[in-house]
This record gives structure tokens, sequence and C-alpha cells, in this order.
DNA sequence: TTTTGAGTTGTTCGA
DNA sequence: GTCGAACAACTCAAA
């Protein structure tokens, strides 16, 4: 008999064999299995790759080759436009194809389109959510509408019950054989996402494992060493505390659920942490919140979600945007974040919002312009969690920051790196700075480095100027004209 | 329909 | 040093 036509998955943002439900239909599905990606620098999305997520993504997807290939599977690549699936799968003799839903505007626009031709040529198409606990869809308030405040969304999330189990991965896949017909494959090389002139990433490489035996030791050694105490040292930008997962979540590596019984089962053993669980599950619910934000507002990242902000007074410095860039505010904590996250491609969420609130408030700069920036320099930028992260700190996002809340750099500063070490460890012009001093080294005459700038703006004057600038927006009630 | 309680992450001031 | 109040009223979500 001849061999069997081949069913196709499609990945995308699903890099991984655990808990894959579109993978784990297709390997049950008794027909020979395609592993396609199809790679169009974020084209679909409507967005160009940041640099640190193509460094992050080249090697995820050498990872994840790597992982098909021991279970008898390949993982073919193509530089393809996304709309250009049905085709490509025409061209391989596809019976069927598979797919992870994402949430995006774009994505779901063109999933649709896909969708449509292949129904049309007569190839069933199966859908899956592999990438959340709950479709964005599936949370609503008792009147049928999206939610727009963050505790009753979990509320309502956790109360519509348990999240099923993960499913293991396929041991074993019958890898189908490409056409000579089909167009040709793409050495994963051959995409350019490592940085060549110069190479920047050596601090992502001593920093990050990317891959799905990656995320799994980070989980791990999370569960292991980091959940305890996670409810009062998240916070805390100098210890190891967090679990640093989100790239791995960002790409798919490993799955949302995974975590979520994960984390449960480490709690049934040890019941002392169960704040530090709850803690811990409760930033996977913001990012289930931002996705639900997004499915409901697919410009998030580029539209207020309060359009009274429309008409907020931005400022235009380039010069101080730059300054914040590359870490050269005066401000130590926020110099450190910009730096680690330069180097590093992440940075530890308490800096994230000193340093957001720093470029919106004390510079009011436009938060698009921070969110551009993260968006190139974070491993784990995705559409969902920057977008809705910046218009939390910027005020103008969903539940968002009171008006006058502004972070005060030395106060968060003192309070979260109180030996100062986060500080040293990416500021080397203060390495030798006494405590006292480190996040304030303008008072100490004679200690400021003739390297390290004096504070670009006076936190005072800046603390005003925002006050008065935010209370120009007037009360969000305010009746349309 | 109206009412009611609640709402991630802070700072400053004055007692 | 520590504490409570003020900051500004708003919207959301459910009863």
């Amino acid at each position: 008999m001849a061999s069997k036509s081949p069913a196709l998955v499609w990945l995308r943002d699903d890099l991984r064999l655990a808990d894959q439900p579109a993978l784990s239909a297709a390997a049950a599905s008794g027909r020979p299995v395609l592993c396609l990606y199809l790679f169009d620098n974020g084209d679909s999305a409507g967005r160009a790759l940041g640099g640190a997520s193509r460094w992050w993504l080249h090697h995820s997807l050498a990872a994840l080759a790597g992982a098909l290939e021991k279970i008898g599977g390949r993982l073919d690549i193509l530089h393809a436009a996304h709309r250009d699936l049905p085709a490509i799968a025409a061209s391989l003799d596809a019976a069927e194809v598979y797919w992870t839903r994402r949430y995006g505007g774009p994505e779901i626009a063109c999933d649709k389109a896909v969708k449509a031709a292949l129904l049309g040529a007569g190839i069933p198409v199966h859908s899956f959510n592999g990438q959340l606990l709950r479709e964005p869809w599936e949370v609503t308030t008792k009147s049928g509408g999206p939610m727009k405040v963050y505790t009753p969304f979990w509320r309502a999330h956790r109360a519509l019950g348990p999240i099923a189990p993960p499913l293991p991965a396929p041991t074993a896949l019958k890898a189908a054989p490409w056409p000579s017909m089909a167009p040709t494959r793409c050495a994963l090389g051959d995409l350019g996402l490592l940085p060549t002139a110069p190479d920047w990433a050596g601090g992502l490489r001593e920093c990050w494992t990317p891959g799905e035996d990656g995320a799994r030791a980070r989980l791990a050694s999370f569960l292991g060493s980091g959940l305890r105490g996670y409810a009062d040292e998240r916070n805390r930008p100098d210890k190891p505390s967090t679990s640093r997962l989100s790239p791995h979540l960002r790409f798919g590596e490993i799955s949302a659920r995974t975590i979520l019984h994960a984390v449960a089962h480490r709690e049934a053993a040890a019941s002392a942490i169960a704040d530090d669980a709850a803690k811990f599950l409760a930033e996977i619910g913001w990012r289930e919140f931002a996705y639900h934000l997004l499915f409901h507002n697919p410009d998030l990242a580029t539209r207020n979600y309060q359009p009274r902000f429309d008409a907020f007074p931005w400022r235009t410095d380039a010069k101080a945007l730059r300054a914040w860039t590359i870490g050269r505010t005066g401000y130590p904590i926020v110099d450190a974040g910009m730096r680690e996250l330069w180097r590093t491609g992440f940075m530890h969420n308490r800096v994230r919002m000193i340093v957001g609130s720093f470029l919106v408030k004390h510079l009011l700069i436009d938060w698009r312009a921070g969110e551009q920036w993260f968006w190139d320099t974070l491993c784990d930028a995705d559409p969902a969690n920057n977008s809705a992260s910046w218009q939390w700190v910027a005020g103008c996002g969903a539940d968002a920051a009171p008006y006058f809340r502004v972070f005060n750099p030395v106060l968060q500063g003192e309070k979260f790196d109180p030996a100062g070490d986060y500080v040293r460890r990416f500021v080397p012009e203060l390495a030798h700075a006494p405590a006292k001093f480190i996040h304030k080294p303008w008072e100490a005459p004679g200690l400021l480095a003739r390297d390290y700038p004096a504070p670009i703006v006076p936190h005072g004057d800046a603390r005003e100027r925002a006050l008065r600038a935010f209370k120009t927006l007037g009360g969000a009630g305010e009746p349309e004209a």
C-alpha cells in the first residue's frame, strides 16, 4: 500500500514536545508527521522580531530539531510567509494540518485566512490551545463581557474549574519524507538570526539555555529552591528569587499548564509554601490577563487602552531617551536595570516597573518608546505581556497604576536592593560605592565616579512635573465632547 | 436599576 | 524611626 499522506504540524510559538496538543494529536493520527516552522521574521504578527528574540529563536529551533530527531521526527524550516502555508501544505501532500492557536490581532487574521484556504482545498485543520491555561474568551463577566480588572478576572478564571493535566511528550514519531516537488528547505543558520558584527550575545549565552530541556531545568531549579519564600523575595533583584521562566514561556518551550501542575504538586508536598505558590501562580494569572486584554484589544501595543491618554502631552527628548536605553540616567537602580536588559536580554520584574515609571513619569516620554526598546532587547517580549505591562505602568492600561504613583528610584533601590549588590553587578562604576550612597552617589562628595553621570533630572522636580501633566487628563469619566 | 465594595506593585507629609 | 492620612475620584463587577 502506498504510504499515507502526512499530517502537517505547523509550529509557531510552541517549540516543545511535552504538553503539545497539536503535536500529540498529529502523532496519534497514525500518519507520518511533518513538523514545519515557517520563518517570516514576525510579518504575520505585524511586527519584526526583536534582536534578543531572534537570538533565542535560533537556539530554541536548534533544541527542538534535536529533540524531534531523538524520537524519530524531524524539524523542517522554510523561509516563507505564513499566508503561503496552504500552498506549501498542498506541495507536501498534507492530509491534515495541526497547530497551536495564537491570539494577537494580525496572527488571528492570518490563521483565519490560512484555515479558510486549507478547508477550501479539502485539507482539514485542527487547532488547539497550547499556550494558555484557558482561552482568552472563556473568562467573562456575568453579563458576558470582557474583564477589565485583574483580581476579578483571576478569581473568575479559577472558578471555571480545574485545569486538565499536561500531556506527555510523544515517545515516537514517524517522520514523513520531504517531497522533491516541495519548496527547498532552509538551514537554521541561513535564517541569519544570530548577531555577527558585533556579536553582542555573550551575556545571553551565559544566562540562558533556550529550549525545552533548559525550560524544564529552570522550572526544577525554581521548585527546588526559589518557590519557598517567593512571596517575600520576588521583589528582590539582588536575589535569585524569581523563576526566570518568561522567555521559555514566550517561545512555548514549556506550557503554563505544566508549570501550574508542577507548582501544585510541590505545594501538596509542602503546605507551608501555599502563600508562595499562590503568589507565583498569580503571575501566571497576569499572563492570562494580558492575553485576555490582547484578544479583546488587538492594537494593545500601539493604542492607549484608555482613550483619554491620546491627549497626553508626551515630550520628545532623544537625548534623555538615549540615556535611558544605555543606562546612564544617573539613578543607579534604573541604570542597573537597563544594563541588565542590554547584557542579558532580561530584567527583574520589580526593576521593569522602576525603569518604566522613570521613562514615563520622570522623563514624560511616550510609553510606546519604552515598549519598543523592550521589544528589541527582551528575550521574553511578547505581544500581550509587554504591551499590557507598559500600559499598566504608564497609567493608561486596564486596572492601571494611579497617576500619582511615581516611583522614587532612590527609595525603590534602598528598599529592594538594600546592600546595593544588584547595582554593583551591572554598574561597575559604582562597584566600590558604600551601601549608604549606592542609590544616591551624588550625595557623597568625591565619590561620584568621573565616569558615572549625575541624575539627568532631579527627582523632586520631575515628580511635580509628572503630577501636573497627568492631572491635565482629568477624570476617566470625563464625558466625551 | 441602583448600590456597594473593591481595586498588584507608592510617595510624601506631618504628628 | 514609625505611623496614618492624603493623593482623586473613578470604574468595574456583582448583588
